[in-house]
RNA sequence: GACCGGGUAGUCAAGCUUGGUAUGAUACAUGCUUGGGGUGCAUGUGAUCGCGAGUUCAAAUCUCGCCUCGGUCACCA
């Protein structure tokens, strides 16, 4: 059996093994960037899609489907985002051997087919707040150095796009976004740092970005999501007006925001080690394993222990499984912390022996004997352990990351020592020296922290003139 | 887009320089065995050697063209 590559060996090595290896995504299609979600992967996605659908519901956005085609012409109304988006775009020319009149793009963003949509719906301030979310794939031909669920060009992502009938509504929606977004990544007990997107990094046609960036083991930061507000730019170009209560009219105030695939990406990267995935407790599709340990001439025993167990740690409403496959115990070991399960229960004959069974943690290996009156208890507890310990990991994550620079040496180093994470330091607003950042270390001004003035501790990093704003720069995927 | 490296059973590799009937591990199937950290043994299945052309008595191997994957850089709103 081949070896992982160790974590902090090589760390992308390291990444391309565990999703190969746990089969979370097969990329042998011959398509490069569009690969095979599959059901290890569609598990977890499908346990997220769960999570965010709730938060929707209780917020009140309607989930919808639109088309994967958008005529051209929607994506060249708004000549901003349309030449944001130009290099990356799929076409649809052709229908059988017959050239089409005109072309069809695959959405890259549903920006333009859902407005085009909404100027149809909204006639008057009654009509809003309208908050659509669409569950869907997007293609994005924009790069030849494609990663599973890191940077793919066909990926299943969360778009939600709302209407609002003032600024003031839409700046709330950005933070209702937030939080919907921002609590999530706490059940998947992901770090992140929000900051706003400097003005040449804004999503086109938007008033401003908020993204959410967070810190990879191997000192490099990924985008997880973002929220743009959008303002009346769209609404402009599309007309979606509407009549506002004292008669007079108005162009609708929007925000849109998504989430992708990308998010497992970052799972699978903070959180795992050299045995595989360690997948926090709120998100696990499957929370327990229940492993037997067969010896010979006790297979019956120990059939019907798993069994009782199981039903009752199914009464307890945990997501629980009894793998009685006949693959050796050992190998079950090695699996399921591969798939990162966080509770395995192995039951053998000195498990039954002393009534009770073995309990091991994927987050920490520690391995405990319960009897068997404390088992759904035990497990019910360490979950919330688990959940607990991984935040812990991630906080120290977090503030190993996080650092400040005040002069260009000092920036320089740490940004090419082995772990930059986020540098907090001082800027001019300048694109100019953005520029420089990137052509002379690689690394990127992610932006200023959202809802927050920091003070000015400096002069720009770049240019040493005066700063206008304290920046987060790191290197980034 | 630039440069580099690959394509041989499901997977990973050897063979290629110096042409001569396809090699191993693993996986899979069957049986026995074993079982508290990827059991062991036996038997078996599985490859038009990326595609096309050329050279040759003979091509995985040499030549040319094409396709495709990967890596580094650029790009990534």
């Amino acid at each position: 059996m081949s070896v992982f590559t160790k974590k902090k060996e090589d760390f992308m090595a390291w990444y391309l093994d565990v999703v190969r290896r746990a089969q979370i995504v097969d990329t042998r299609t011959e398509v490069k960037g569009m690969n095979v979600l599959l059901s290890n992967g569609y598990d977890i996605w499908d346990r997220m899609k769960k999570i965010l659908d709730e938060k929707f519901y209780i917020t009140g956005h309607k989930n919808m489907y639109f088309p994967l085609f958008i005529p051209e012409k929607f994506l060249e109304l708004e000549s901003e985002h349309f030449e944001g988006f130009v290099p990356e775009v799929a076409y649809v020319t052709h229908a059988g051997e017959k050239k089409l009149d005109k072309k069809f793009a695959l959405r890259p963003t549903s920006e333009t087919i859902m407005y085009h949509m909404y100027s149809q719906w909204i006639r008057a301030y009654t009509d809003m707040p309208l908050k659509v979310n669409q569950w869907c794939n997007i293609i994005r031909i924009d790069t030849k150095d494609t990663k599973p669920l890191l940077r793919d060009r066909e990926f299943q992502w969360t778009e939600a796009h709302t209407c609002h009938s003032t600024p003031e509504e839409a700046v709330e929606q950005v933070k209702e976004s937030m939080w919907i977004y921002g609590s999530t990544y706490d059940e998947c007990c992901l770090p992140y740092l929000i900051t706003k997107r400097p003005k040449y990094d804004t999503f086109p046609g938007a008033l401003y970005s908020i993204a959410y960036d967070t810190p990879l083991p191997d000192g490099k930061t990924l985008q997880i999501g973002t929220t743009h507000n959008l303002d009346q730019g769209f609404a402009k170009v599309f007309n979606i007006r509407f009549q506002k209560e004292d008669g007079s009219h108005d162009h609708a105030y929007q925000t849109c925001y998504g989430l992708s695939t990308r998010v497992m990406a970052a799972i699978i990267c903070v959180h795992g080690d050299d045995r595989g995935l360690i997948l926090p407790p709120y998100l696990a599709p499957l929370q327990v394993i229940i492993v037997p340990v067969i010896f010979k001439g006790k297979e019956e025993a120990i059939d019907k222990e798993c069994k009782e167990v199981l039903e009752e740690i199914q009464k307890a409403n945990i997501r629980v499984k009894y793998d009685d496959s006949d693959k050796t115990s050992g190998f079950k070991f090695n699996e399921y912390e591969l798939l990162g399960v966080p509770i395995r229960i192995e039951i053998g004959p000195k498990d039954l022996e002393k009534k009770g069974v073995t309990i091991a943690r994927r987050d920490t290996k520690d391995r405990i004997f319960v009897t068997k009156d404390k088992i759904v208890e035990t497990i019910t507890k360490l979950l919330e352990e688990i959940t607990e310990e991984l935040k812990n990991r991630v906080k120290m994550l977090m503030d190993e990351s996080m650092s400040d620079a005040k002069t260009y040496d000092e920036l320089e180093n740490k940004m090419n020592s082995k772990k930059p994470g986020f540098v907090r330091t001082n800027w001019c607003g300048d694109i100019a020296c953005a520029d420089e950042l990137k052509e002379r270390l690689k690394a990127e001004i992610r932006g200023t922290l959202y809802g927050e003035e920091e003070e000015i501790f400096g002069s720009c990093i770049i240019c040493d003139e005066e700063a206008k704003e304290v920046v987060y720069i790191s290197k980034a995927y």
